[in-house]
DNA sequence: AAGGGCTCCAACCGCCAGCGA
DNA sequence: GTCGCTGGCGGTTGGAGCCCT
């Protein structure tokens, strides 16, 4: 008997789009009973007409334990425009440091939110600057400056070397001692940079 | 009230790296 | 060495809901 859910050609075809309360009630169940772990199998296992890509996502973006959804608030935010500074659209790596969530959402933050206000300071600043020269060319120097280092690098922070800097191996989850060390050398120059924006 | 535009976010897509056969 | 499979990632899209006129 051909199999259901098959096309023409023999190729599975699996649902797409939202998933029901219904799929997510039996990912959970599988999950709770088997581990999230081999995608692939977990999909056709379940009993899921869903691909194992699906399945992952839906549990790490929605379904997995301890998950914080939206109220992003002012820390994170701020956490996460450093972040980004510092390690540019890395947001798998950014989330990691962020407890509860996920990279997707800081992704859709960033895209909806913080990407226009960036733009926004950027504006800002290039107004002001145009008024005031002297110390604001000297900041608006240390900005470009870094966007340059970013370009010639692949990376925000010039000859920065992320997996250097960050131990991941060695760090227990969610530890947040790596982000006072980054903070302590960051503080200097973003409150600087900070406090000129607000003036 | 309606409908057009905009925003936000869940989900998909394509690419790449790692790993085992 | 290489091939195929799988998981992970970032970029992008589609649609639901909201807002404005």
């Amino acid at each position: 008997m051909a199999p259901r859910n098959v096309d023409g050609s023999g190729k599975k075809v699996y649902n797409k789009g939202a998933w029901t309360s219904e799929e997510d009630r039996k990912l959970t169940e599988y999950i709770d009973v088997h581990g999230p772990k081999k995608w692939k199998t977990i999909a056709t296992k379940s009993g899921l007409n869903r691909c194992g890509k699906s399945c992952r996502l839906r549990w790490l973006n929605y379904l997995r334990p301890n998950i914080k959804r939206g109220n992003i608030s002012n820390d994170e935010e701020d956490l996460i425009l450093r972040l980004h500074k510092l390690l540019g659209n890395r947001w798998s790596l950014i989330a990691g440091r962020l407890p509860g969530r996920t990279d997707n959402e800081i992704k859709n933050y960033w895209n909806s939110h913080l990407s226009k206000k960036i733009s926004f300071e950027k504006e800002k600043t290039t107004a002001s600057s145009a008024t005031r020269e002297g110390t604001s060319q000297e900041v608006t120097g240390i900005v470009e400056a870094e966007r340059e280092g970013a370009k010639e690098s692949g990376g925000p922070e010039g000859n920065f070397d992320v997996n250097q800097f960050f131990d991941f191996s060695a760090e227990g989850t969610y530890g947040l001692e790596w982000v006072n060390k980054f903070l302590e050398i960051d503080d200097d120059m973003w409150l600087s940079k900070k406090r000129y924006c607000i003036s």
